[in-house]
DNA sequence: ATTTGTCATTGATTCAAATCAACGCCGGTT
DNA sequence: AACCGGCGTTGATTTGAATCAATGACAAAT
C-alpha cells in the first residue's frame, strides 16, 4: 500500500483538533475483526498489518500499512464490524480518534465526509488491483511488481523491504518460501541485486517492469 | 454480488428527481477502464459484469451486478479515471446521472455524500470476502460459498445462475472447467441436485455450509 | 563463548487447478 | 430436416505454488 495521500493529508489536518496522539508496542491488536467499536488511527511511524483469520488457522494479510495512511474508520461509516483485523509490526506512532467523536465531528460538520469518501475511494480502487495481483497463476509477476511498487514510492534503486521477508511474502499472497524462490530468480537474472538481508538494489527497471507485465494496465 | 441494500436505496430516493431511465442492449459497454468521464448507474433490470483486461488478452470478473446495484461513481467522486469496465450481460434497464449533474447535486447538497460513502463502504467490505475466497487455494469451497451466497438470496431451495455457467465462474475466480468439476462433484455428494441446465436444487446446506468453511467467518 | 530462537534460503515432494482437447446437447438458422 | 455454433461437461496432461523438511546466518541472552 502507497503511503499518504492528498486525501489522507486533508482528513489529518481537518481533523486535527480531535486527534490524539498515542504510541504503541509492536505486535499489539489494534482492533479485531467482528468488534463494533474503535478507533480511527492516522499512523505517524511504524507499520500496521491488515488480515483475517480463517476458521481453519490459516491467517490472510490484506496489505500493510505506514505512516501516511488510515484505518479503522470503516465501522464509524456503515456501524458494522470491523471486517478485518489490525496488528502492529513495529513500535508504532499515530493520531488517534475515537468513534465517539469521529461520530459528533461528522454530524456537525458533513462536509468532512467528503475526503474520507474520497479516501475511501483509493483503498477501493487498491482493492482491485490487489485481486488482479493475486488471481496470477505465476508467482514472478507478483514479485516483479512488488518491487517495481517498492521502486516507485522509495523513488531511488536501492529498496529496504519496509517489514520481514515473511510478512511482506504473506502481504502480496505468497508463502515465504515462494518468494525468496522468485526473488532469487530475479537476482540470478540480474534484474536485482542482493545489498544485504531485505536490501536489493534494482538494477533493471524496464526488464522488472516486463516481468510484472500482465499485472500493470498502460 | 448481493442485491439491494439499504444504502443503495437511501441513494435512489434521494437521487430520485435527477436519474434518467435507459435501457441497455446485451453485450454493451457502459465504461472502460481508464475513462475519465462517465455515469453513475442504478440498475433496474438485468446484470453487469465488472472486469478487468489485462494486457497478455486474459481478463479478470471482479463481480457481476443485477438490479439494486450502484455501479460507475467512483470517478465522480475522487476525479480519477475508472479502474474497471463494465458490460452488459443482459438487456439492462437501469436510472442513469451523468458526471456534471452528479458533481453538482453533490455540491448543492453536501449530505447527499453520506449515503454514498456507506455504499461505498459496504463494497469495500465486500472487497475483502472477494480476496479471501479468491486466495483460498481449492476451488471446491469457493463453489460451495457461491452457492450458498445464491442460496441467501434466493432464500429458497430452488436456484438458478444469475448468468450462464461460464460468466458465474469467473465472477468467483475459476474456469468455467474447474467449476462445473466442483459442482459435479457436489451433486454427487447430494449436497445439490441437478434440475436443468444451470438449474439446480439445494438439498443439504449444512453441508454446503461446512465444505464452504474455509471461507465464513462467523 | 555457547546456546537459543528466529528468519531467510534451498531442496524434494505433493497436489490441485489450469490447460488442451474432444464430445454431446440444444437453439437458432437456412 | 439438416447444419451450425455456443455452451457445458468430461478426460488427459501439464504446471507451478504450497507444503514438508533441513540447513545456514545472525542476534540476543546467558
Amino acid at each position: 500500500m502507497d503511503s499518504s495521500s492528498k486525501s489522507a493529508e486533508e482528513i489529518r489536518e481537518l481533523f486535527a483538533p480531535y486527534f490524539v496522539e498515542m504510541n504503541f508496542q509492536k505486535n499489539v491488536t489494534l482492533f479485531h475483526e467482528g468488534d463494533v467499536d474503535g478507533m480511527m488511527i492516522f499512523i505517524l511511524e511504524g507499520s500496521v498489518k491488515i488480515f483475517r483469520v480463517l476458521p481453519d488457522g490459516n491467517s490472510i494479510t490484506f496489505f500493510i500499512l505506514d505512516q501516511g495512511n488510515f484505518l479503522g474508520f470503516l465501522p464509524m461509516i456503515d456501524g458494522g464490524p470491523y471486517p478485518v483485523s489490525a496488528e502492529t509490526l513495529d513500535e508504532v506512532k499515530a493520531l488517534v480518534i475515537t468513534h465517539k467523536d469521529f461520530t459528533k465531528i461528522l454530524k456537525s460538520d458533513p462536509e468532512l465526509a467528503l475526503p474520507v469518501l474520497q479516501y475511501l475511494s483509493k483503498l477501493f480502487r487498491n482493492a482491485f488491483d490487489i485481486i488482479v495481483k493475486r488471481s496470477n497463476r505465476d508467482a514472478l509477476p507478483v514479485v516483479a511488481s512488488a518491487f517495481l511498487e517498492l521502486y516507485k514510492r522509495e523513488s531511488r534503486n536501492d529498496i529496504t523491504l519496509p517489514v520481514s521477508s515473511k510478512e511482506y511474502a504473506l502481504s502480496i499472497g505468497l508463502t515465504p518460501e515462494s518468494f525468496s524462490r522468485k526473488v532469487s530468480e530475479l537476482v540470478k537474472e540480474n534484474i536485482i541485486q542482493r545489498i544485504d538481508i531485505n536490501k536489493f538494489k534494482i538494477l533493471d527497471v524496464d526488464k522488472l517492469r516486463a516481468f510484472s507485465s500482465p499485472i500493470n494496465f498502460f
